[in-house]
Formats: structure tokens, sequence, C-alpha cells
DNA sequence: CTTTTTTGCACAATCGATGGTGCAAATAAT
DNA sequence: ATTATTTGCACCATCGATTGTGCAAAAAAG
């Protein structure tokens, strides 16, 4: 019953116990031989052959042979993030409902390894590619199309494949107006130089949000100068030291900040580390990602969930249109106030043996 | 120069291009020509058309031949979690290292999924698979065996496979202490009664974790009692339930908290949403992972962090060996007192363009 | 100028699954 | 009983890369 240590069995070992030829037991067992006349007696021989024996496709001889592989990419830029880990979640999910498997890869927000990566992916024929937050976007796209690959860009868009995205200025205006209305309604009037933005760099959601941000301090504080932004890259560590400039700099922290994401958040905790308590007293902080952790600190953090379930649901509606238009579809992100504990995709998991 | 949208280049595209036999193209392609005796020149006129027609191999069938792949796979229970994808992270620059296909796949803790995961995963002759907090890792590792592939359990052990485990034990006895040890600074007396386990279920690990919290309150405060065990397996939602069920039982949280798992963690957080700042005030928490968002909550966070760096470390080691002794490693995690950001394997990414 | 050795490469089988084509045997139609 | 259909399956080429084997031509040895 239980071939040990032996190889795997193929369809000519079945062919051979049944009698039949290779290409009866290939068309059973992979549901084809209703089409191709075979007896259903025949057939059922051979799954039962093929459920003793334990047989199971060698995928890399069908993928070979139909040049698709049943594999769904996910690209990302790094997995240690709560933001594209429960991306990557609700991907496994969704690719899994579709009888295919996932392939969830991060490139660490290098071009070349995006590239690298996505070449060793397509060499796999990957059927499809999900491309997320990707630095270039376009390049991808590149050896996408010259393979006839399928793909879509999630997060970050590019200019030649439709792309999901966040509606990162809309989120940005509703985040520092949340901010901004902290102050208001605790009586306190906020000058537009004590309200700054850290982090992010030069790509198109950092410029969306920096966008946003400047409106509305423009609109509501009446003032906004280009001091207050302070681009770190997506580092713990600049981002820390950005803070420790600025507080050296000002003996103080700006009472309000817009944090640009989640990562950059990690350098404000890094910098929290190094000061007591009392530096973060009346700080009001915004967060352009949700962590729920993040949520309950010990000052208000106001954050905004991007809606990674929305955005994966619309890339994979689009994926599946015959020759999707190169547009930008836009995602509302939702607001979320201090303290808020949200559902994410682990809730859809059922725990057995509680 | 770029062949547009046409399908890929083979070898036999090379081979008539420059006039050499597919065997030859195939030996410059793989390094292996020098072996075979190629002329250098030859080697070099390959090479260029290789490079001019954009040439990659065809993994699917280099692995069909070789019955190897060149993927190495990592089974997760989730993504959604910073103790999983900080191990995702490490796992894939360790595998990128040696010049493989990292592939990250999660299973949901559930034992048919990782078993169909895992027979999807050999079908593509992944060359060897990293199972961690697997369920059932001696099923898992009987699918393995057949197939001949190389594995190794993490976080969770099994019985049949090398496994590579965090020192459960020694973990929650440190916790536990420092937990009350915290009590003594304050000069407060804390109870037996008063110091509880929630979180975690009927596995290894959470058996090592509430043995080692047992005997360190009966060492410390000269008692314990069954009562004080919550297990709620890893859900944040039965979490949740948990402790507010003992809030409607007692008015109150018990004082010391000793939380299995962030993700159970998150399940305080939820109960934390629901109730004032108040019932939190003179909480002392420790949780069973670090998170860095956690480690600033307002009250006291003592954290465990988990070495996963040496658990792979170890696991890439014993992997490679030969044969392999079916022994559990043991790992000691970290210690991460209350307001304390750690460095990750996010900090190793060089981000460029900041 | 032979004989031996080395160099440089082509041939062909193989990995496992797929699907078009063809052909006997069984059944139906006349 | 003869022809026309249908049923049930076997054959074989194919996907792209790898590798053991073999054999000419070139170089070295005698």
């Amino acid at each position: 019953m239980k071939p040990q240590g032996k190889k795997k069995a193929t369809i000519y070992d079945l062919s051979l116990l049944s009698g039949c030829s290779a290409s009866t037991v290939s068309a059973v067992l992979n549901g084809t031989w209703r089409k191709r006349r075979i007896k259903e007696s025949t057939a059922e021989l051979i799954q039962g052959l093929a459920e003793q024996h334990q047989y199971t496709a060698n995928l890399q001889a069908r993928g070979l042979r139909n040049s698709r592989s049943g594999l769904v990419g996910l690209l990302l830029p790094v997995h240690d993030n709560r933001y594209f880990s429960s991306m990557a979640q609700t991907f496994e999910a969704q690719v899994r409902s579709h009888g295919k498997c996932p392939v969830v890869v991060s490139a660490s927000r290098d071009p070349q390894e995006e590239l690298a990566t996505v070449e060793t992916l397509i060499s796999y024929s990957i059927d499809e590619l999900f491309i997320a937050g990707a630095t270039d976007p376009d390049s991808v796209h590149g050896l996408c199309e010259a393979a006839g690959i399928r793909h879509i860009n999630i997060d970050l868009p590019g200019t030649k494949a439709p792309s999901v995205i966040s509606d990162n200025y809309q989120g940005a205006r509703m985040l520092t107006q949340a901010i901004i209305k902290r102050f208001d309604d605790a009586a306190v009037t906020l000058k537009p130089e004590e309200l700054f933005l850290f982090g992010g760099r030069n790509d198109h959601a950092s410029r969306e949000r920096i966008k946003g941000f400047r409106d509305i301090k423009t609109e509501m504080l009446g003032g906004d100068s280009d001091a207050c932004i302070q681009p770190t890259g997506y580092s713990p560590d600049m981002t820390q030291k950005a803070f420790e400039a600025f507080y050296e700099r000002e003996g103080k922290l700006p009472r309000g900040l817009f944090i640009n994401s989640s990562i950059n958040f990690e350098g404000l905790l890094r910098f929290m580390a190094q000061h007591p308590h009392e530096t973060f007293a009346d700080l009001v902080v915004g967060c352009y990602d949700y962590d729920p952790f993040g949520s309950f600190l010990p000052f208000p953090v106001i954050m905004i969930r991007q809606d990674t379930e929305s955005m994966l649901a619309k890339a994979f509606e689009l994926i599946a249109e015959a020759r999707p238009a190169v547009t930008i579809h836009l995602i509302q992100p939702e607001l979320v106030h201090p303290r808020t504990a949200l559902k994410g995709p682990l809730d859809s998991i059922r725990d057995i043996d509680a």
C-alpha cells in the first residue's frame, strides 16, 4: 500500500499495472477521459490503482507540456510588515479558491532583485503575476509581456499594465484632517509648522500622500512649508535618525505627526525607546497603514487601513478580463480611530481544536 | 533585439542560430561546457546569442529532467503575523544566498490543507522543505519521506524529522519570572490567582510554555491552579471572548497576564477596544512573541522574541547534513523589556533612493 | 608519414504528461 | 449478411533541457 521511500508512481507505472496505455491513464487522471470516450469501468480501474499507489501528477511535466504551471505569483517588497503580510494572506485564500497554487516572494524593494525574481517565476511558467509595491513595475511588465503572462500592479501603479492601488490622496486627506480635528476637539490651536510628515520616498504613493497632506494643511491650517516634509525612505533606521535630528534641533517633536507607513512608524518606536514617556505626552500621530498594536499606543494614533481585500478582489477581476484597459483603479482606504482592533484575514481561518 | 510578444527562445532556437547542436548550447548555458570540452569561442558565440535573444532556461523542463527544481519551500501556518512574516523574510534571504528560489506558502493551521499544500509542492519537485508550525509534522514527514525530499521542522517539533524550535519552557520561565518581578519591584504582592495564562492550544509549544509558567508560579508565588490556564486556540476572536467572559465573571482582568502568542494578544486588543483605559491601569502583560508596536502599549508589556535567525540558521545547517539525526534542537529566545524596538530582518535590506 | 592521443562536438535517449490521429472491434442500420 | 457508425483505446510526437556515448578532425608522438 505504501511504496516506502521509493520514487513516485508515474502514468507509465499505472499503465503497466492496468494494462492500458499511458495516454489512457493520463486522460483518466486529469479528468478528460469522458471526452476521450474511455469506458467507465476502465476509468474506475485506473483511479483505484492511482489511489493505491498514491499517484500524484508530476506538475513540472504537466507544466512543460501545457506551458502553464497552475502557479500564481505575488511579488512583494517585504514580508515582515502587516500591510504586506495581510495582503499575502488574502492573496493565498483567493488563489486557492480558484484551484491554483499561490506563490509569494519578496524582492526587497530592489529593482534588480525584482526583475531577477520575476524572471525566475516566468521560467517556472507561472500563469499570472500580481506585482505589489514594485519599485519599477514597468520593467516587470516588460518581462511579463514578452513571456505572455497576465499581470497586474497593486499598491504602486505602473503605466503599462492595469493597476489597483489605494486612493492615497484621499486617504492622506482623511488622515491629516483627523489629526487636525483631534487638536481642534481639544481646543488646541495647531500651527502649520507643528504638523510634520515623516517617511516615504519618491514613489507614487508617497507623492500622493504628501499632496493630500499639504492640501489639507493649507485648507485647514492656512499654511504649509516644505520643511514639514521629511522623506526618509522605507527604513526604520533612517526614520529614527530623522526624528533624532529633529529632536536635537528643536528640543521636542512636532505635536502632530503624519507617518508615511508602518515601517516608518517603527522608526518612531526606536526613537521612543530612547526617550522618556513625557516626550510624547501631547503627541498625535497619524500613520498611513494599520497595525492593530500600533492603534493602542499611549498617545492617540489614527491609522489608515488600506483595503487589501478589495484591492485583491478588483485585481483578480481585472486579471481575468481578456484585454483589461491600462488604467489605475483607486480603492478607498478606511480611517481607523485610536484604540481600534479590526478583524483581518486571519479571522476567516477556522481554528480547529481550540 | 527585443522579440516582442513572441514566445521565449529555447536552446533549439539558439542551436539553429549558432549552428551548434542543442546539447552544446545546453552545456554552454548551464556552465558545464568546460567539462564537455567545448571551445571557448563557441561558448562565447552562444552566450552572445543567448543574451541577444534574452534566453532564459525553462526551469520546468530542467526540473523535469533533473527531478530537482531549485525551489525551496517554507510552509507556514499564516502570513499575517510578525513572528511568521519575519521568519519568511529571513528564510528568503537565506535561500537566495544559496542560489535557490524561495517559495513561501501558508496552510492555515489546517492539517488537511498542510498535506495538500505539501503534495503540491512535492509535485513541483521542490528540493527542500521547511515545515514551520505545522499541526501535524509527522504526516508531512510521511509525504516528504516517500518523495525523498529533505525536510525539517521548525517552531513545532515532529518525531520523525529533525526539529529546530524555541526553548519554550525556558522562555516561559523567563517571561513569567519577569512578570512577577515587575510586581515585586513595585512592592506589590501578587497572589497566584492573579496571574493567568491566556491562549495557545494543545500543541507542543503551548504545553511547554504552560509548564514553564506553572513551574515558576509555584516556585515564586507558592501556588498555581488549573483555573489560571485559559487555552483559547490561536484565534483573536476566541481569546477576546475568553477575556470578556473572565471580565464578566470577575469584574476585572487578572493583574498579571501571560499571553501565549501575538495572535492571542490581538484578542486582548479587541477586548481593550471595548473597555476604558482604567481597566488596564495596573496590568502587566507578558507576551510569548515579539511585536515592536506591542512593546509600547500603555501598560508594561514584556515580550519574548523567538530567535528566528538562529532557528533558520540551525535548520539550514541540519538540512545540509547527509543524514541528520532526528532530534530536537532548542534555540534560546530572548526576553524583551517594555518599550523596546528591536532590529529585524528588514534592517538588512538596503534602502535605495531614500 | 603512420599511430596515438586529444579536442570538439553531434546524436539520441530521457524526464512525465498531453492530445491529435488512426484503427480495430463492437454495435447499428439496411 | 453487408455496410455504416460508434465505441474504446493505443500510438506517437511534443514540451525544453540534460547527459552518456561515440566519432571525426586536429594535434602530438613515434
